[in-house]
DNA sequence: TTGAACTACTTTGTATCCAAAATAGCGCAC
DNA sequence: GTGCGCTATTTTGGATACAAAGTAGTTCAA
């Protein structure tokens, strides 16, 4: 089998700044929504095509295709002529969002215990390591990441690929939904850890 | 609150045909993901772009757009400098797409008994009306649409916008599981009329 | 002071152009 | 005849340029 593009994971740290020099679209796509997920990009504001490009150092062709990406992902909201616009969910929306997550986090957590194997349960381990590490220093920005983080590691880990992408897209609306209803800090899920004390 | 995009679908026949001649990038997507569920775009197939320009009648910067928004739903894959293909769904993509077809419609089901209103009721019934008279005719194609078109449906009257979209992406990619491992004509689900029956 | 209209500027939408990569076609050796 | 390697052509990737739409800023009148 051909190697379709090049692996960006493991380069040498010398190269790595010649790659984030000429990040593609999908890496546009993936900062943006870990700048909504950070609240560094709050509900509402405007993303700038310029603005984007020389900040990532391309040209506003990519940008745009990273911002069409968002837009069928949801994260962001384009208006024709008017630019886009970083999504900012309705009451409805909110409602309807836990209604998904609520309908699709237990059947993810039936497969996890399904299929997850040793190497699976250490992922999963040293990630809650990692997080009660943030926790402890106090460090928001990893926290929220980390929290993030430990769902999506849980939905790859239950290993179906559709609830695994829609996981990815419900996150990031979850942290702007989170920033819009909900301001003080919320300590989405500290008993997750009990789950896995269950399989093991 | 203003008129943010003009709105095609009500236009005077006579303002169709100039409509149809600068398609924007979601007709096109659109007319795309109808070709693919239409089997007239088999799984694999390559969607060269000059190709599809000259098909649309516009330049290929509309058409890039459009496959990148069909990459991020997973109906196309995208290989760096070669092109776009048409999803080839493998097994386990199959399972995957069954296990989640049979996570939420359920839920969509009993949403749907729990909201439902007359007017929904009589679209239903009025679709499954137009889905026998084309069974009756023997129009295959008409099947086809038709009977994603109900499951459609019913995932806009669930109400969940989130749950919506989802089937919106894998309807299509249905589609192609159907045509790739199940050729015989497989009856998809002819008994969902009792579901409303249960409701009413 | 407020509001409407006009103008200047900014930003988006789209096509075109050029470079880079991949594919196909051909010739040559074995 | 088959397979390898080279060249020519096609196709994609990305930036640029220009037109169209929107936004803001200013002036003038009520």
């Amino acid at each position: 089998m051909r190697k379709l593009r090049p692996d960006k994971n493991n380069l040498h740290p010398a190269r790595m700044e010649a790659a984030l020099a000429k990040p593609d679209v999908e890496d546009i796509a993936e900062r943006i929504t870990q700048a909504v997920m950070e609240h560094r990009l709050p509900p509402g504001i405007k993303l700038a095509e310029e603005r984007l490009a020389s900040a990532f150092g391309v040209s506003r062709t990519k940008i745009r295709q990273a911002l069409t990406m968002l837009s069928r992902e949801g994260l962001v909201k384009l208006y024709p002529n008017r630019g886009a616009f970083v999504t900012s969910p309705s009451v409805q929306e909110a409602i309807d969002l836990f209604a998904t997550r609520r309908l699709i986090e237990p059947e993810i957590v039936r497969n996890v215990i399904a299929r997850a194997g040793k190497s699976d349960l250490k992922r999963l381990r040293a990630h809650l390591a990692a997080e009660a590490d943030a926790r402890e220093r106090g460090d928001r920005r990893a926290i929220i990441k980390l929290s993030g983080g430990f769902h999506m590691l849980l939905a790859e880990v239950g290993g179906n690929s559709f609830i695994e992408k829609l996981m990815a897209e419900l996150c990031p609306l979850t942290c702007l939904i989170i920033s819009l209803y909900d301001a003080p800090q919320t300590p989405a899920c500290p008993e997750n850890e009990h789950v896995q004390i269950v399989e093991a």
